[in-house]
RNA sequence: GGAGGCGUCGCCUAGUCUGGUCUAUGGCGCGGGAUUGCUAAUCCCGUUGGGGUGCAAGCCCCUCGUGCGUUCAAAUCGCACCGCCUCCGCCA
């Protein structure tokens, strides 16, 4: 949610950082401003009658005879035209509510104008890409040659995009999870496993309804909405809470499995586990100062490379453009690993600052001198595990299908693990 | 799943039966001040969160879990929902 006072006081601003997203977004600065306006004039002529209501109510409970029932007369008058004014009042509030919840966040000034990710603009490429002597396997191919991953049999159970994790795919899993939970719980992040069913308050806060919705499940006999990343309930954690500012920053680490309908992405990634609706996640989220959000950026950036880096992984880091950008951040990092399987670089993880956009709508404040502020709120991938599995399978495969397994996951490993080997 | 109890301004608490002087009581905590040669103690003032209006001081509206309703008027009465607790049943 943007800053409705913000606006008001300087709507060109919001106009053109809008515009930079859509022409669309950026003319809805308009009608928020006429609905504000709308609001705030039945406002004061409601506030009005009930400030007159609650002068004569009060005054009939200390008069008696005539004077109660010419008191009573008179008030009844206007009560009787707030009941009238009040469904306007509550009709103007909703629409200025519909419309401000509708808009994204305002692109942070670094951020590329683009509509696709050919308009992402690369920061740095780093790691050395895999030249192999041979004709490199697909995860697809790895995994099965492995016994690792089995998506036929996840079709015949749950359907397309499911996928069955099996044998030393799951052991490297765990040992993924605990690598990057040592990791940045060294780091001063708490670790968390929260709720994956949220309510609907916290799927608003977190800013994926309205307008996800399609990409979003949902329990039908308990309108619990499954989460499509650990994200929401970290975010919510908090959610109207006033927070301490010497208790800032706040540093989570959550670990939880996604579920994502993937709606309209059918001819996309079909192979494999890349795209699926069902992965884990481990999921950094920050609540810092409203000064320290761009800082805190930087920072989740460079615990993914210290991550990525680690697992010995090709990758380039990228300026997520402002088509691409959610609709709660202000600017997103996304973390490309390069996939030889594919021949180019993929999404592995992404960072975005959403500023103060989630913390207003789930109203997490900050206790400031001046003022309660809505803090600022970072999130960030830490390690999406099926991802993550793909890279290690096509990265580090040798020419006899057998996979090398990162020396930093060695500790969480049987000492034979130190390679995933084919059964023959 | 069944039965019962309870949600008050950070925490505890009075008020709810019997609607109006509730502008929500008191304590603790917290912030500021006064006094006392330190520590301590005592006293005074302040201390929910939003919104509207105004240059400002201020004034006004909403907020007693949430919403709707009854009423001139709701912490107080009714209904629904949310949450917590106890007992029974079931269960990893």
């Amino acid at each position: 949610m943007l800053d409705l006072k913000a606006i008001r006081e300087d709507p060109d601003a919001f106009r053109a950082g809008l515009a930079r997203r859509s022409e669309a977004h950026a003319r809805d600065i308009d009608r928020v401003l006429e609905a504000d306006r709308e609001r705030r004039s039945l406002t004061a002529a409601v506030e009005e009658l009930r400030a007159e209501q609650n002068r004569v109510s009060k005054a009939v409970g200390s008069a008696a005879g005539d004077e109660r029932d010419r008191l009573i007369a008179s008030v009844r008058d206007v009560s009787d035209r707030l009941k009238q004014l009040e469904p306007r009042l509550a009709d103007a509030a909703e629409e200025l509510g519909g419309l401000l919840a509708r808009l994204p966040n305002v692109p942070h000034g670094s951020v590329p104008v683009g509509e696709s990710d050919e308009e992402n603009e690369v920061l740095r490429e780093v790691g050395e890409r895999p030249s192999f002597g041979f004709e490199p396997r697909d995860h697809v191919e790895l995994g099965e040659r492995l016994r690792v991953i089995d998506l036929e049999r996840a079709a015949k159970v749950s359907g397309a995009r499911f996928a069955y994790l099996l044998g030393d795919a799951v052991l490297l899993q765990w040992a993924l999870v605990r690598f990057c939970l040592d990791l940045l719980v060294a780091k001063g992040f708490v670790p968390v496993v929260p709720p994956v069913l949220v309510r609907e308050d916290a799927m608003f806060g977190t800013g994926f309804l309205p307008g996800d919705e399609a990409q979003i499940y949902v329990t039908r006999d308990d309108d619990l909405y499954l989460v499509g990343t650990s994200e929401v309930p970290l975010a919510a954690l908090h959610q109207r809470e006033i927070l301490d500012p010497a208790d800032l920053p706040l540093r989570y680490v959550g670990y939880s499995t996604c579920f994502r309908r993937e709606a309209g992405t059918y001819g996309k990634d079909v192979r494999g586990i890349f795209r699926v609706h069902q992965f884990d996640k481990v999921e950094m989220f920050s609540f810092v100062a409203p000064g320290a959000s761009w800082d805190e950026h930087e920072l989740m950036l460079a615990h993914q490379e210290e991550i990525v880096g680690a697992l010995g992984l090709p990758y380039r880091v990228v300026n997520v453009c402002t088509g691409e950008l959610g609709a709660s951040a202000a600017k997103k990092y996304d973390l490309e690993v390069w996939l030889p399987g594919q021949g180019r670089y993929r999404e592995l993880t992404s960072t975005s600052n959403t500023t103060d956009y989630q913390a207003r709508r789930l109203e997490c404040r900050v206790r400031l001198a001046e003022e309660n502020r809505p803090v600022h709120t970072l999130n960030g991938t830490a390690c999406a595990v099926g991802r993550t599995l793909i890279a290690i399978l096509e990265n580090h495969q040798r020419e006899d299908g057998s996979v090398a397994v990162p020396e930093v996951l060695h500790p969480y490993l049987p000492d034979r693990m130190r390679a995933l080997a084919p059964r023959s």
